[in-house]
Formats: C-alpha cells, sequence, structure tokens
DNA sequence: GCCAACGTTGGC
DNA sequence: GCCAACGTTGGC
C-alpha cells in the first residue's frame, strides 16, 4: 500500500465533490506534468491519496480518498474540445494518464498548510519546499500518520 | 493582483 | 544541446 498526495484547485474538483457521492468513482486526469504523471502510473488500487485544495481561501489538505482504477489512457488528451487537449498524443502511444478514485473520508477541517510546515515529518517533502508545483508527489508512512493524527485532533472532544 | 519559481518550447 | 523567452502554478 502506498499513500500520496493530490492537489487541486476546489472550483474544480474538491473533496466535497466526492463526499456528496460517497459511491461515486472520479476520474481523475487533466495532469500534463512528466514527473507527476510518472507517479500516477505507480499508483496501484487500494492506494489512499490525500486531496489537497491550493489557490483557494482554505489551503491544506482536506480529505482522503482512494484508488479504485490504476492509471489507463487519459482519454481528455484526444479530445479537440477538452482545454486538456493534446494534439502530439497519439491513441497507439499516449502521453498522459488518468486514475479512477473514490471517497474515504473528509478532514473535519482543513489541514493547513502552515500546520504540514511545522510537522517534522514532512521538512523535507517538496509540497513545503519553495516555488513546488508537483500537482502529484508520494507520502511516506510518518507523513500519513502525521497527517491523520492531525486530521483527529478533535475527535475526542466531539464524542 | 503580485510575483517568484518552475517546466516547456523553440531558435540557434 | 544550450538557453532565453514564455506560460503556468500557487502562496501571499
Amino acid at each position: 500500500m502506498q499513500y500520496w498526495l493530490m492537489k487541486t484547485e476546489p472550483d474544480e474538483c474538491s473533496i466535497d465533490d466526492f463526499a456528496k457521492t460517497p459511491a461515486a468513482v472520479i476520474r481523475w486526469d487533466g495532469v500534463r506534468n512528466y514527473q507527476a504523471r510518472n507517479f500516477m502510473q505507480d499508483m496501484h488500487i487500494g492506494d489512499e491519496v490525500f486531496i489537497y485544495h491550493s489557490s483557494c481561501a482554505k489551503i491544506g489538505v482536506a480529505g482522503l480518498v482512494r484508488v479504485v482504477r490504476a492509471a489507463y489512457p487519459d482519454p481528455t488528451q484526444f479530445d479537440s474540445a477538452s482545454t486538456y487537449f493534446d494534439s502530439k498524443s497519439q491513441p497507439d502511444k499516449p502521453r498522459w494518464v488518468a486514475v479512477d478514485l473514490q471517497y474515504i473520508r473528509r478532514f473535519t477541517e482543513v489541514i493547513p498548510l502552515a500546520a504540514i510546515k511545522t510537522m517534522p515529518a514532512f521538512t523535507d517533502h517538496p509540497l513545503v519546499a519553495k516555488g513546488n508545483r508537483l500537482s502529484v508527489v508520494p507520502i511516506s508512512s510518518e507523513q500519513r500518520e502525521a497527517l491523520n493524527q492531525r486530521a483527529n485532533r478533535h475527535k475526542e472532544d466531539e464524542v
């Protein structure tokens, strides 16, 4: 089992889009960066993906989803009407891939980027590096633990 | 809206 | 293969 983090602008696709239809399978497409694509090709069914909201009011990790289908050719690269259309991509040799994701849980509160920056587990992680633009990054089990602990911080108060 | 950092493109 | 120019990302 591997862990990942994927960035999204919540206007495009947010954890709420997963949460409102928990059974739905959502295709994660439109990734047009080779490094990010290579990470997507390493994903397996069952891997957990932290959803990160960027370029918005509450920047940070908003919840968890699961990989339910491993990498396959991203259909939007062949769709000339799509903003993700890539004229250099050939159907017999696709450049870009998509994965399918399904809801696991939404965090009570978004874990702010500022909080992640203070976590020792994230000291050298690309997410907190200045100028980082990678939209898909691996997460270690220590980093996963740190995020889940922070996400569960208020749970005992609620019970 | 600003701007720094980065990836990609294209001329040479 | 180099590198300047350009477009995009993304925090602030």
